[in-house]
DNA sequence: GACCGTTTGTGAACTCGTGCACAAAGCGGT
DNA sequence: ACCGCTTTGTGCACGAGTTCACAAACGGTC
């Protein structure tokens, strides 16, 4: 597998030498659970196939997968876990420490801000913000709430490099560009908005009524299709 | 159990004569969020530019979408919103009710009961439990705690028919299989694991670790791709 | 060292989703 | 009724992602 040979001199921000594609990685963190879970229960090496079947996909897309970063498997045996939970978290970034500012502290606020999944692998909650007075002052899993004025200093100060939107709908825009205005380029929105970001900016939502919509969709088609067999 | 292992070939789609692409319902919900935005805002007619560009997509792939579902614009003019709305809520199904019980009272199933996306579009949520005897019994969003023991009464009962996970992980695949036994056939999972389904069942799965991860990776290639143009 | 069963890594075919470009279709003005 | 302007719906080409199938590689055994 050759390095990308950049010969275009023109200065095009992505698709250099991604070589790793976006649906990969999104499976990769799954990947790493997994792993983990093995590594727990003392196992030293598994086999695409076994690895396949706890992750949930196919074990050729699995290996696909695999190969994008490098041969760390070895034929006839499989794959060391340890190792490939290594070669996993560096091709993800997760040798690197990334701060995060949690902005709203409302129910999800809440509930983000204990989520234990923020404490391991290299993410650290920074701060918490909002914009409701009454709730500035108030600790939260350790940390105390900063009134939303604070977000420019706070993430300057702790060199915060993703944003979290846990606010109502009518400020997530707002506060979206007030993050990627001093620097964020990474931002997690649950907010039921479409974020509008510069082109460097990367958006990922999460958005229980969508979900829920879709799931209402193979219900209905599953009722359907029932009825119809009837 | 009944997943697809080694050997047979057999695909496990479940799409029988879906007319419909899966990608193409994931975006109906949020065309049909921009939708309601432009209705409140008393707009009787919109062109497929105007609802790409509020719903983050290409005006090419909005008209695709929506030509999948019926010949519903008047070409010269655009799409009729009210019209619309109608269309892409009886394609989804949300003509329908749906009956929801949350598993787990955790911060996150706190947040989840307070949820106003429940309570829109056909979504009620029936009941809360959780397996904490000490959480039994309090009230939350008007909507008292029960015991995870009487979750198949509970089912039975209010027909539901969409059960969402918040437990912990070392709970969710039993929670599931007893959510699936007793004729529950779409989950959402917010516990980090892979949920074992049989394959009528239709799962999806909000991770925010691997949310987190997926923009470490790219906050990592971002800032490697700074470092080697300069 | 050669053989054997196992498992990886990957070319190749195939499916699915996206973007382009344009003809068909409607509306309003003359 | 015609013309010109606007916008939809869609055929087509392209690219991304998935699955298949198999040769190459490896450890263990004789």
């Amino acid at each position: 597998m050759s390095v990308a040979v950049s010969g275009d001199g023109l200065p095009r921000q992505h698709a250099r030498r991604t070589s790793i594609s976006e649906a990969t990685v999104a499976r990769l963190p799954v990947y790493l659970r997994v792993l983990a879970g093995f590594a727990d229960g003392g196992i030293a090496t598994v086999s695409s196939e076994q690895l396949a079947v706890a992750a949930g996909v196919g074990p050729a897309k699995l290996r696909k997968d695999l190969s994008h970063l490098g041969s760390y498997g070895t034929r006839g045996v499989g794959y060391d876990v340890d190792y490939l939970i290594y070669q996993i978290s560096r091709v993800l970034g997760l040798t690197q420490h990334y701060s995060v500012v949690i902005v709203g502290v409302g129910n999800l606020g809440h509930a983000l801000a204990g989520y234990a999944g923020f404490g391991t692998r290299g993410f650290r909650v920074a701060a918490l913000v909002d914009a409701d007075p009454a709730r500035v002052g108030e600790t939260i899993a350790g940390l105390e709430v900063q009134h939303v004025d604070e977000l420019e200093t706070i993430v300057k100060e702790h060199e915060v490099s993703i944003g979290v939107i846990a606010t109502p709908a009518s400020a997530a825009q707002d506060v979206c560009d007030r993050l990627v205005a001093c620097g964020v380029t990474s931002v997690l929105n649950f907010a039921p908005v479409v974020l509008n970001v510069p082109e460097q900016v990367d958006v990922r939502k999460v958005d229980l009524s969508i979900e829920l919509q879709i799931l209402a969709f193979h219900e209905q088609r599953k009722s359907l299709s029932a009825q119809a067999a009837r």
